[in-house]
DNA sequence: ATCAGTTATGCACTATTATACATAGAATAT
DNA sequence: ATATTCTATGTATAATAGTGCATAACTGAT
């Protein structure tokens, strides 16, 4: 039982592919285990299990988990494989080439997010932040941007500490995908191209 | 067919169009669940238990199967589904390599059909037509099964203009199942003998 | 009616996932 | 070093996938 239980011989590679795709995915959205626990279901015991274990997980599962992580489970021909490869690489996420102070500041966001959630057990709202922050990653964002971003979060973290006002969050929310629409709308800067960040799915990305 | 198509209440909606998509994918293949079985090591009551019954099946059972199937599991972000989807159906569930005058004929029957749910509103028969249909279509089809296929057709046409007999329609499923039944058992002969088909066709059948 | 091929079920049994807690161990702040 | 968060494990139990064999049920063909 090491730190990084080997997988077992359970399962064939295919598996053991997409089961670190997921973790992947995971890692790839900042999400906790805890987290992932909470949005699809299974427990964060059987997620580590899963993650590190090599458990042969069921199909349903597998769905929930994938879905908690906005992906399909799809079923593509070989002859398709490399196609799709290259569309998913389009789609996923991207850590655009941004200002390192933009880039630091998000990851603050998204950290401010995950506190909130790990905080409060019951709100339906912060699923709202989420994607409102999701939209805004993928983006170039300008300097011009880094002081409301900034406003956004001190926000959010002092409704976190006090505990209070939890109602406010769809507030924040709006605003910032009010953020976000200003953002493309500053200049025509659509999605961005280039990926060094293959993410998950059909990873051909070896190792051991 | 959907015999039984009593699925378990364990497998969330996800997990269930996998399973249908497996199914589908041999039927394509004109694969039988013994033959699948000897290819991919799953014991072939053990697939009848997965198609049929809702069996939650393991990662592992999944991947052997796809596998056998030339398949590939891929998580694909949600953005990217319908991309994804558009490349697959070009590559597989297409028109296979089909001569071009069943082709034709094909799209004829679904006209027809069509036609027919728009003249008249409720009729439980016409799903039984659709279904076979959509069990011929994805099949490679000899070109002796041109005419069978056009007289049904006809028959469908006739009965849609008189207004009347509206009970034949089951009969014509029946008969349309039947061709389907015909078409898939005489899988083992290497037919291709068409004529009026550009000769670089270049067609991939991959049987083996 | 009979035969052959295919799929669905029944049953006994095994192997493993999944789950709930609890908690240890690792990694990160403070 | 201390606290906190995150991940991995331990234990116990329930649920069920998976297997093998046999065979029923259904279909199309002779």
């Amino acid at each position: 039982m090491g730190l990084h239980a080997e997988f077992d011989i359970n399962m064939n590679y295919e598996a053991q592919k997409i089961i670190k795709a997921l973790r992947e995915a995971r890692l790839a959205k900042g999400m906790r285990q805890t987290e992932l626990s909470k949005l699809s279901g299974v427990p964060q015991a059987q997620i580590s299990r899963i993650e590190a274990s090599g458990v042969d997980i069921r199909l349903s599962s597998l769905a929930a988990l994938t879905h908690a992580l906005d992906l399909e489970v799809a079923l593509v021909p070989r002859k398709a494989v490399p196609a799709v490869k290259s569309i998913t690489r389009q789609t996923s996420e991207h850590p655009p080439v941004q200002p390192a102070a933009i880039g630091k500041e998000l990851q603050r966001v998204q950290e401010a997010i995950r506190a909130m959630q790990v905080k409060i057990p019951e709100i339906p709202n912060l699923d709202a932040l989420r994607k409102a922050h999701a939209a805004i990653k993928p983006l170039k964002i300008d300097m011009s941007f880094l002081q409301p971003l900034r406003e956004l979060r001190t926000t959010l973290e002092r409704i976190q500490r006090s505990q209070k006002d939890w109602a406010k969050i769809a507030e924040v929310a709006r605003s910032m995908t009010h953020l976000r629409n200003q953002i493309i709308h500053t200049r025509p800067s659509p999605e961005i191209q280039d990926g060094p960040r293959p993410a998950y799915t059909l990873d051909d990305d070896d190792d051991a």
